[in-house]
DNA sequence: CGACCGTTTGATTTAGCTCAACATCTGTGG
DNA sequence: CCACAGATGTTGAGCTAAATCAAACGGTCG
């Protein structure tokens, strides 16, 4: 009983929270008895190698992760940031195996959802597959924005509308309010997710608190004005499919 | 009778071309037939708006077109090249109103999908609806290199890779050979795909060029050795899941 | 307490941008 | 068939955002 609850709970998260869809009960009930097991994992630990044959799918329930490539040097190019609620390597059940490699930041707890559940839901219910779907292409529409970020956007901008895409994010799930929420990146982290080096995300981090625009210290972020942080970064959060009544910047 | 010849030999390279999927008959029928009408349009044109509702889906017959936003100074980022055999915006069907815009580069001939005709497929075909989810999910793969792209690589590698991407892609839908093809891009289109500026462009195809890597002149590539252009660029192509036995740099 | 990780700051270098001029190609109408 | 216009490609000179290299600083945890 208490293990139906956590789940209904955390499959509200995923696909219902701020994004109007349909999902029967009978749909959500399928969904909680899909999760085979969960587990817990340590921080910075490998979860899905990339071209391994994959059998399961991750719904991250608590912690951050991350997917990324690495070049030739084996400077890390992160291509993903997951927070709670998203449906971490849900790409490697179509696919059958991963492009890119998945691991944790912080410790995180998983739920794992083993393919053959899935193919149960492809065969039956295709409203709730198609919500499956639907929660892979918001990967994709954030992938997109990723590619915009990266070539059209100076450093300042990218870690300003990084953190509006995070704080948006963070906050449907209700993990952020009032222009606060805690975020267990370094700036390492952030450096490899928005392509430039650590050295100068401590520059760029510098500017944007000394102009007021936001802190973040001590792995806690704080955006006194969503607007202006938005502006800077010309930050649009069309790209994130909320529905049309939550306000992601509030 | 020669419409129906013409959508099936689309579907082939739309879906099968290179890669090992499974598609009944009666699936390739159903796909066929749900094409409602075929139309040209002329270079440079906008095909969808972003943001607006959508309620077909395009295949792209002939033509090459992209997918793309622009900042605020309205420098375009091209998020998405796509050439015959792609389903362009087929995103939008879960989606419902795509987060950029689309358009043609060249003159194109493409197909009209109806979104009712994917309900019904939705409804009633599990695995002709896989399909088309895995191939939106090859978009998002793409997606996430060509974040890698900008985020790692420098101007020459990155040309260098979104050569490469194009030869195999080419390649797959049989109009590439040899090390060469027709792409109708200028040097405006790569640096707006690759996040430089096209003076760059030219001074980076200039150095490809004395290196013997590729040409790309009067709208048509040439890569004499692809395995070296690849190298440069660090492409590695298993992230457009070809089937084992096609060598997309033949 | 010392080792380690992450952050901060400074000095120097560089890849790519900007601005500007000119060349070449393509299509169009006379 | 030529002349012209607009688009596309090419090259140069100087500038700038960000990288690199290097050193020091600050917490935190065994």
């Amino acid at each position: 009983m208490r293990r139906r609850r956590n789940n209904r709970m955390l499959i509200d998260k995923f696909l219902l929270n701020r994004r109007r869809r349909e999902l029967t009960d009978e749909d959500l009930h399928v969904l909680e008895t899909s999760i085979a097991e969960t587990r817990d994992v340590a921080a910075r630990k490998l979860v899905v190698h990339a071209k391994e044959p994959v059998h399961v799918s991750t719904l991250l329930v608590e912690g951050v992760m991350c997917r990324y490539m690495d070049d030739k040097e084996g400077n890390r190019q992160i291509v993903a940031i997951h927070i709670p609620g998203d449906f971490v390597d849900l790409h490697g059940y179509p696919l059958r195996y991963l492009d890119h490699d998945v691991s944790t930041i912080t410790p995180c707890k998983l739920a794992c959802v083993p393919h053959q559940r899935l193919n149960e839901i492809v065969a039956a219910r295709p409203n709730l597959s198609q919500q499956l779907w639907f929660s892979t292409l918001l990967d994709a529409a954030m992938h997109r924005e990723w590619t915009f970020r990266l070539g059209r956007l100076s450093a300042m901008q990218r870690i300003a509308h990084l953190f509006c895409e995070l704080y948006s994010r963070m906050r449907a799930v209700g993990l952020a309010k009032n222009g606060k929420f805690d975020l267990a990146l370094n700036q390492g982290d952030v450096g490899e997710a928005c392509g430039i080096t650590s050295v100068h995300v401590n520059r760029a981090l510098r500017s944007l608190r000394n102009d007021g625009l936001m802190t973040f210290r001590s792995k806690k972020v704080e955006i006194p004005d969503r607007l202006k942080l938005a502006k800077l970064g010309e930050f649009d959060p069309s790209y994130l499919f909320f529905d049309p009544d939550f306000d992601p910047l509030e």
